[in-house]
DNA sequence: GTAACTGTGTGACCTACATCACATTCAAAG
DNA sequence: CTTTGAATGTGATGTAGGTCACACAGTTAC
C-alpha cells in the first residue's frame, strides 16, 4: 500500500472525505525518508510540522539536565507524532523526535493543518477526534504511573504492543516504563 | 458575571461566534449547583456529559482495588471537567467527578457537543482547540511524573495554582502528586 | 582476524517514599 | 461548652527501585 492509500484509509476509519478534498488534503503532505537514529525534532529546533508514520518506529523524547532519556511516546504505522507543545505554541522543541528503525513518514506542517482544519470541516473533526484519543490516552497513562509499578506497567506494555519487544532496545522500553533499564532487566528475568 | 456571560467569554477567547450563535449553543447547556462533597459522576455510572465550571472547584479522580484515590485534575472556574474516556466510548465511568467546595457548572451533553460541532464548525474548532491545551498539559504532567520528585512536583503545582494551597485539602493535593499524605506533610515542614 | 562500540545482565549498596501507629489540631453538631 | 470526627503531623520501619561497578554478548569498522 503507498503512502496515500495509508493516509487516505487512515483518514477514513473517522470522516468521509470526496476523492477531491482527500487528494487536496493529500497534496499538503510531503514524504520523507529517514535511516534508523536520525533525528527529526532535535531540543532546540524550530517546530513546523507534525510526522505521520508509514512504515518504521519513531519516539518522541525529552532529555533532562542529567541527561536522563523519558520516552513520551512510541510511533508505529499510522500514528503522528510531534513536539505538540512547541508546535501549537511556536516555542522551540523541549521534545525531540527520532527513528528507531528505517523510517517513512509524511509530514505535515502547522500552518497547513490549520487551513485545511479551516477550509474543509470533516479536516477540523478528524484532527479534533485524534487529539481526543490522545488525550485519553495520555490520561491512561498518567493513571497507571500513579497506580501501578513497575512490572505491572511493564505488562502492561507488552499487552498492548507485543510488537515493541523485538523491534525496540529494551533500554527504551526502560525510558517508556520510567524506570532504570538495571530495573526492567531484573524485572522479566523473575 | 452570569453563567451566559463567563462561558461567552471563554469561548470568545478562542472563536468568534455571533450573538445568535452563542445564543443557541448556549441554549443546550444546562445549569446545576452541587454542595461540597456531591458527586458529580460516580464510578459505574452511564456518563452522558461534560462539565463546565462557573464557580467552585471540583475533582477528577480514580479509586484502585485498595482503595487509594489519585486524583487527574482538579477543575478550577472556566475549566472543564469529565470522564472523557467513558463519554466519547459510552463506557461506564471509570473516573468519578465530585466537588470539593459548592459549584456551579454548566452541563453540556456528549450528543449536543456533537451536534454543534457538526452545525458550526467554530465549535468544533474550539472544541479542538480545548482538547489540544489538555492533552500538551497531560504530556507535561507525564513528564514531571517521570522526571521530578515529590518535592519538585509539589513545588511545581504550587507555583503553577497558589489559589489550591488555600482551596484542597493536603490529602488531596497529595492524591494530586502520587504520593502518600504523610510524605507531603513532611515535604513541606522542613 | 581484532578493535571499538552499543546493548544487556547481575551484584552490592543507597535513597525516596510507603506503610503503620499514634498524637494532635480543628471544625462542625449537639 | 463539650463531643465527635475529619484532617494533619510525626516517629519507626519496610521496600521498590536507583546508582555504581563490572562482566559479557553481538555488531560494525578496519
Amino acid at each position: 500500500m503507498d503512502a496515500k492509500a495509508v493516509l487516505k484509509a487512515h483518514i477514513a476509519k473517522v470522516v468521509q472525505l470526496t476523492d477531491e478534498q482527500f487528494d487536496y488534503v493529500f497534496s499538503h503532505f510531503k514524504p520523507h525518508s529517514y535511516k534508523k537514529g536520525q533525528a527529526i525534532i532535535s531540543e532546540g529546533d524550530k517546530v513546523d510540522c507534525e510526522y505521520f508514520v508509514l512504515e518504521g518506529c519513531l519516539k518522541s523524547f525529552y532529555i533532562n539536565d542529567e541527561v536522563k532519556m523519558y520516552i513520551l511516546q512510541f510511533a508505529m504505522p499510522t500514528w503522528w507524532a510531534s513536539d505538540y507543545n512547541a508546535l501549537y505554541s511556536g516555542s522551540k522543541a523541549t521534545i525531540s523526535v527520532d527513528c528507531i528503525t528505517d523510517s517513512q513518514v509524511l509530514s505535515l506542517c502547522n500552518a497547513d493543518r490549520e487551513k485545511l482544519c479551516n477550509e474543509i470541516h470533516a479536516v477540523e473533526h478528524f484532527f479534533r477526534w485524534r487529539t481526543n484519543k490522545g488525550y485519553v490516552a495520555s490520561q491512561k497513562r498518567l493513571l497507571s504511573f500513579m497506580n501501578n509499578d513497575a512490572r505491572h506497567r511493564y505488562e502492561e506494555l507488552m499487552a498492548l504492543y507485543p510488537a515493541l519487544y523485538n523491534i525496540v532496545p529494551k533500554q527504551l522500553i526502560a525510558a517508556y516504563l520510567g524506570v532504570s533499564r538495571e530495573t526492567l532487566s531484573r524485572l522479566y528475568n523473575s
